[in-house]
DNA sequence: CTCAGTTTGTTCTCACGTTCACAAACTCCT
DNA sequence: AGGAGTTTGTGAACGTGAGAACAAACTGAG
């Protein structure tokens, strides 16, 4: 993990001294905005990685994509890092986000479903490199134990108790077919997980206390075919009235 | 959120309405509820599987993770497709959202990187399923070149222009390494592609009339992780004040 | 020191999204 | 036919998010 080791020698007697007092955490980050944390804290790992020590607000918009005015908003709710006349200072506000995302510790995940899916994570660099470590591979397929995989092996799904309590698992990987994601869903959550990533195209259902995030393929795909049909609708014009075809049912 | 048990009660009863008057599509749904319209979808597709006829808004919201009113409103800026004190024919909803969405149509779509995570896509059979063909896996590495993929082979990234033009593509997904991402996207909008669904953890720049949509497995994880860390600190409970390091500076 | 220029943090306003609550419309039973 | 029971579709209330605009706070030059 890379230290925050700030140069901060470029922004002498910086705001940031304030007294300590009450500064703490706010308790209500709003979900949008901690959508963008992570996109925020990217664009300053590379501006970092550039040597860049300052930025302003306009520019760390445009390298995230977003306008100035909901970034200095989104920026508010952590608090006060910033220097007005000035900008951010890269590494301390770099720094703050990874805290207050909670990327500056270690979480330990596992990856349950080691088919196509399961073996790109298992291989992506991203997940290490952003404080996530994998701690285990699972797999319900007796033909895949066993297999190595990096610097990791799969092993079976029966392990996934004692694993889950052994490394503190707190986030869980599914990457399952569709018909085994509430399953092991059950499981993980039986044993301690608290978080969970699907990759199933199915709705899970959880008890109160447990987060789902859903990443879905196709339903993107689906959202960027309404928006094309439109687009071809609209230049279309005057041919409108695509009109209901009647005796569809197939039964 | 909704109840975690599953409700087995289904209301197996017949009663099939359809009034095709013309039903124009509207000009205005709203993002969130395009977003969700493929979740309806895959809800109904799995209830026609089941040869269940009928079904009520709030078996829908249920098997779709929403709740009633939600899907109600939802389907309301579609039209009126229910039946009151009935519910709602499940073959006759599908086709209509399917329409909306624009997955009656067959749309052509080429994927750029073929690395883990291409592959996993590639070989992802919930495209062909769902209205998406794959018509071209593209690389720029000349060592793989050639490679076949079920039945589909590799194809250099040059050959872009005649394909998008040739088979009409007007979405493509990118699943390059971050730094290649952009370069690619603009020979993409170049060639006349007009949506892309991107995986490369880096923000892409497109004109206007292009539509993007990210998914980024890092950005998802640390969403998740904030909310871990908001838990325990939670648990805690008295343990606050985490008080910000004033002197995080190393030196 | 003062003043002009720069940039943040915040307030205000508007648009969008969610949920409630209920009339309208339908079925079924007597 | 009429009334009780069900379920949709929607208007209204409420909450959240986005963007414009501006005062406050800083820098640097003269």
């Amino acid at each position: 993990m890379t230290s925050p080791r700030s140069t901060r020698s470029s922004t002498p007697d910086q705001g940031v001294s304030r007294s300590a007092s009450a500064r703490v955490p706010e308790r209500g980050i709003p979900e949008a905005t901690v959508a963008r944390l992570p996109v925020y804290l990217r664009a300053l790992i590379t501006l970092s990685d550039r040597a860049i020590a300052t930025c302003s607000s306009e520019e760390l918009a445009t390298a995230a994509g977003v306008n100035s005015a909901k970034l200095r908003k989104d920026l508010s709710y952590l608090g006060s890092y910033g220097t007005r006349g000035v900008g951010y200072d890269v590494e301390y506000l770099r720094y703050q986000i990874a805290r207050e995302i909670g990327v500056t510790q270690d979480w330990p995940v596992v990856i349950v479903g080691i088919g196509n899916l399961g073996h790109a994570l298992a291989n992506y660099s991203g997940f290490r490199s952003r404080g996530f470590r994998i701690v285990a591979l699972l797999d319900s397929d007796p033909a895949r134990l066993g297999e190595k995989l990096g610097d990791m092996s799969i092993r079976g799904f029966d392990d996934i108790e004692s694993l889950v309590d052994e490394h503190h698992v707190a986030i869980g990987v599914i990457a399952t077919p569709a018909v085994a994601a509430q399953d092991v869903c059950d499981r993980l959550v039986g044993a301690g997980v608290t978080s969970i990533l699907n990759f199933a195209p199915t709705v899970l259902n959880v008890p109160d206390g447990v987060d789902v995030r859903k990443v879905d393929l196709s339903i993107e795909l689906q959202i960027l075919a309404y928006h094309e049909q439109r687009k071809s609708l609209a230049l279309d014009g005057a041919m409108d009235l695509v009109d209901v075809p009647v005796g569809m049912e197939t039964a």
